[in-house]
RNA sequence: GGGGCUGUAGCUCAGCCGGAUAGAGCGACGGUUUCCUAAACCGUAGGUCGUGGGUUCGAGUCCCGCCAGCCCCGCCA
């Protein structure tokens, strides 16, 4: 649609110029050409789209909006282009311009992006491998702690987003920033060290269940107890300095628990290059001398600082941001700015980044604000580049409050991702048993994980990711509603009829694009045939795809793309329950066919997206 | 005190560049199965878009005030 969409966008800023060639003089004058105002129709009755630019330029024009709207169609209409590409518009309500698409355009749009492992969605302008990499900066847990629910998000929004982008062909740089250098560590060694010595010079000594509970021990003690804070801090520095005791203790540390990680990550399907906040240390000595250099920096109670421009903390003085603590000691404000200096700075120096996104919690919106300004001006952020905090809300339990356990502590990611497996296996298993089917326990086991996994993301990717949203099993493993087993079905009903004789065209695609090598032409007719309305309703929802990535990519907003995948399974169910597919006259079923084949090929695709496996059977 | 986010149906949430009568799903109520997987489909009821102003031909959407909730604000990340 997104090729339409342009060209008619030409067109309609074509007639205006012509109805109205002396306001539109004026109006690029002016530095603000005539806009059609174009958009999507806002209900399928009225066409596919809607231009309102008419209501707008009554009152410069001094003419009611329905007589200019008369004017834009009179030119349109003598536009060949336009003709060939819509049927006559109509003028409706206060003076909007309602543009239908001729079927035929629709039809051969189908037809070609049938034989497209694409669909129809182009590549960005700057893809391949010789552009400037994107980064996208996401999951990032910290060493030596589980990762918890908290996590979830950042992991599967930051999947997500790296996979539209990498869909479009831009080069993808996936990072995941872990926390394995700080205080925390300074902490942790200093406690292991009275309790647990082993644990610091040999590997494995300690499970990382009881690191865990140490790290809560040190957590409090360093909290408390002003003697060990003093202790912990001189650790760090020593770590920092590069002491080969303190390192040696750390690299232990730091393998146990990406051990752990890399299993979360392999069964989410999630693929993410580890460099922690300790692969910036060598540079966090040269963008403090970077900062005094620009004049940036003021010492301040023993600290140096940058006040930031615009914000200021309680009682209103202006507020700091701390890159050198008066012990010496770096801090996290410190390696944000190592790591954006670095991911900008031309290679080999650094990553020559032309973009890089942040998929951090809303928490930290203000960290980032005061970091990006420093960066700016320190200038690090070279012109024309993108840098962009994306950030997202808590994950609540269902009493509206963050997600814990019943006993009160946060919930282990690995937990909720069994639980979720464990229900879909009950639920299947209960299916099973109502309906007399015989399963092997490997169909059991493949959907169970499938489902689960699906809902668990899909539920995660569903709401808008500003909003905090409501973590609840019954209802993202619900299998009706806005959920992953609902459109999963869909891709199921279609292998349903591909099992049944119904010929979908050459093998099965649904691994992505690069399988499509098969031409599936075969099976499909010269020209499709459709007559049905649940038929045009499902061309024109199939159509949609190239709009809504583009939309996705442009707002880092994967609901988007959830929201146009549910919708695409709604109109696929009318259509499936409404309109017989294999038991159709030979012209029908052959069209018909070819649209269950996009829309598998659109759903996997997309589900594929959000990282998102689907199944053949459930 | 300063800043950020949120407030839309009983519940969970969408709502794009400001456009026509504000949309889904769940739940409630009522229907549909000799037919491609009913994990589906069809229908009914349900709204002062927190609130008061403003801008506009037109505001859930933009601006200002207020109310409520959550989050952040000097050496944790």
């Amino acid at each position: 649609m997104l090729r339409f969409a342009q060209a008619l966008d030409t067109q309609l800023r074509t007639a205006m110029e012509r109805a109205f060639p002396a306001a539109a003089a004026e109006a690029i004058a002016a530095g603000r050409p005539l806009d059609p105002k174009l958009a999507p129709a806002s209900k399928p009755e009225f066409g596919d789209f809607q231009a309102n630019g008419a209501l707008a330029l009554a009152k410069p024009l001094k003419q009611a909006p329905r007589q200019i709207a008369a004017a834009l169609l009179a030119e349109l209409e003598a536009d060949a282009a336009f003709g060939a590409l819509c049927l006559p518009p109509q003028i409706a309500g206060p003076g909007f311009l309602n543009l239908t698409l001729r079927p035929e355009v629709l039809a051969a749009e189908v037809q070609g992006r049938l034989g497209d492992p694409r669909l129809g969605v182009p590549l960005a302008a700057a893809s391949g491998s010789g552009a400037a990499p994107v980064i996208v900066d996401f999951s990032s847990p910290n060493i030596a702690k589980e990762m918890h629910v908290g996590h979830l998000r950042s992991t599967i929004i930051g999947d997500a987003l790296a996979r539209v982008l990498e869909f479009r062909g831009q080069p993808v740089l996936r990072l995941n920033h872990v926390g394995d250098w700080g205080t925390q560590f300074g902490m942790l060694i200093t406690h292991l060290k009275q309790v647990a010595p082993a644990a610091l010079d040999t590997a494995d000594a300690v499970d990382l269940g009881d690191l865990v509970a140490f790290y809560r021990q040190a957590k409090q003690r360093f909290d408390a107890d002003e003697d060990f804070q003093h202790t912990a801090r001189q650790e760090v520095v020593r770590l920092q300095a590069g002491d080969p005791v303190s390192l040696k203790a750390w690299g232990l540390l730091c393998d146990q628990s990406r051990r752990e990680f890399e299993q979360l990550y392999e069964r989410l399907d999630i693929r993410l290059n580890e460099r922690g906040e300790s692969f910036y240390n060598p540079y966090l000595e040269a963008v403090v001398a970077d900062l005094e250099a620009a004049g940036l920096l003021v010492v301040d109670a023993g600290a140096k600082c940058v006040f930031l421009e615009g914000m200021q903390g309680k009682d209103g003085n202006p507020l700091p941001l701390i890159v050198q603590k008066s012990d010496g000691g770096f801090n996290y404000a410190t390696t944000d700015l190592a790591a954006i200096r670095y991911r900008f700075a031309a290679p080999p120096a650094g990553d020559g980044a032309r973009w890089v996104i942040y998929v951090t919690d809303a928490g930290q919106a203000n960290h980032f604000a005061g970091v990006f300004q420093v960066a700016r001006r320190a200038g690090w952020i070279p012109a024309g580049a993108r840098l962009e905090h994306v950030p997202f809300g808590l994950v609540q339990g269902d009493d509206g409050k963050k997600l814990k356990t019943r006993s009160g502590d946060t919930v282990r990611l690995k937990d909720l991702l069994d639980e979720a497996v464990e229900r879909c296996e009950a639920d299947l298993r209960r299916r099973l048993a109502e309906e007399e089917r015989q399963e092997d326990e490997e169909f059991v086991q493949q959907v169970a994980t499938t489902v689960g996994l699906a809902a668990v993301k899909y539920a995660d990717l569903s709401t808008n990711r500003i909003t905090n949203y409501q973590f609840s099993f019954d209802r993202m493993l619900a299998l009706q509603g806005n959920t992953a087993p609902y459109l999963l079905y869909a891709v199921v009903r279609i292998a349903g009829i591909a099992r049944k004789g119904g010929d979908l065209g050459g093998g099965d695609r649904a691994g992505g694009a690069e399988a499509a090598g098969a031409e599936p032409q075969a099976a499909f007719p010269e020209a499709l045939q459709f007559s049905e309305p649940q038929e045009w309703a499902l061309v024109r929802e199939l159509l949609k795809l190239d709009t809504v990535i583009a939309e996705v990519e442009q707002e880092l907003l994967p609901n988007r793309l959830c929201s146009y995948l549910f919708e695409l399974s709604q109109v696929f169910n009318r259509f499936y329950d409404q309109v017989p597919v294999l038991k159709a006259e030979p012209a029908a079923r052959a069209s018909r066919l070819a649209l269950c084949r996009l829309t598998a090929d659109t759903l996997k695709l997309g589900l594929g997206l959000l990282g998102i496996a689907t199944l053949e059977r459930m």
